[in-house]
DNA sequence: GGCATCATGTAAATCGTTACATGATTGC
DNA sequence: GCAATCATGTAACGATTTACATGATGCC
């Protein structure tokens, strides 16, 4: 049971919304807002190559082309693997460590999911942001004054801030989604 | 010039506040707001060792304790080390792929670098945010009402309100910081 | 006596980074 | 003709993850 890095889903999700090729892709993280993932060729043709091996994407040269294009497609079983990874739950551990993964999920939701499990992926997030921004308010509130520096006093109320963001946005979906439901 | 990973950064920080043991760091990675840094004995000794092996901590085995506990204290050089990459400059691309690491740096300013420096950081940090923050603006206008997918346009106005938060929070701390120069 | 915690390590596997490399095509 | 871009790759290296491993100490 190889796991799957961030990237490979990323792949995974855009070559479902358009069979593309790599540099297509690579465009994209050069270009768009999902400049965070890296754009260099070591990392996705790579990371093609392993989705294709495990059976997710397929690769046809296309042929009216003068270039020597690979389009990937996602597979039946690619689309399976992007509906399990979109269909987890929302965990403290995706808040803490994942921030990132959980956003990528977020984005892909809608047209691979039905409705009511995206609220649910919302319902879950706001429930386990909730209980960590109240968690590190306590942390500050009892060690916060303490902290010598001004600057790790600040970083800390960044980190809490962010947080808060977070949850505020979460709650501001779960509404607009409800509503043309 | 072998790079230098954020975690390295991190455990040498930490070592500048106080000299520890990699136990001692490994709980602060997992019962702190520093969370987000792995406690895995896998990532941190061999951390540990790479730094000592460089000179910039040195390690000395603790003899009134019963157990083997190693203190890592920070040396000149690592001082010097550390002192560099805090005055770097903020670019672009320590906003876009490189946040974290940003936060790391800010935290860890205080005490080791004039405060003088730190306004600039902090500068340096807003000038990058409005820049990206109107990038982004400007690309969603573009291109966000033609995103078919809510929750891929949602994840979108996420990402913004990420970094205006970033923003506001930078143009605050600056204030604070100036008052008490 | 036994369990949690203290305390440090190693080994395998893998992903991503960086740098190097090649050749075709489009536009000026 | 030349530069920029299209398009795909490989190779070396290093960091992190995961899992395995050991042994001492404090407490009930």
């Amino acid at each position: 049971m190889a796991t799957t890095s961030r990237l490979e889903f990323a792949l995974l999700g855009l070559l479902q919304q358009n069979a593309q090729s790599g540099y297509d892709l690579r465009k994209t993280f050069a270009n768009t807002p999902m400049r965070h993932f890296s754009d260099s060729p070591g990392s996705i043709y790579p990371a093609l190559r392993r989705l294709e091996e495990r059976g997710w994407i397929s690769a046809k040269a296309e042929d009216d082309s003068a270039r020597k294009r690979q389009v990937y497609r996602i597979s039946a079983a690619g689309k399976r693997a992007l509906i399990d990874w979109l269909s987890q739950r929302v965990t403290r551990e995706d808040i803490v460590h994942r921030q990132e993964e959980l956003m990528l999920r977020f984005a892909f939701l809608d047209g691979n999911v039905e409705r009511d499990v995206t609220l649910r992926f919302v319902d879950q997030m706001v429930a386990s942001l909730e209980e960590y921004v109240k968690e590190l308010r306590e942390y500050f509130k009892k060690f916060g004054p303490g902290v010598a520096r001004d600057t790790g006093r600040l970083a800390f109320e960044s980190g809490i801030q962010s947080y808060e963001t977070s949850l505020s946005w979460a709650r501001g979906a779960r509404k607009k989604l409800a509503k043309n439901l």
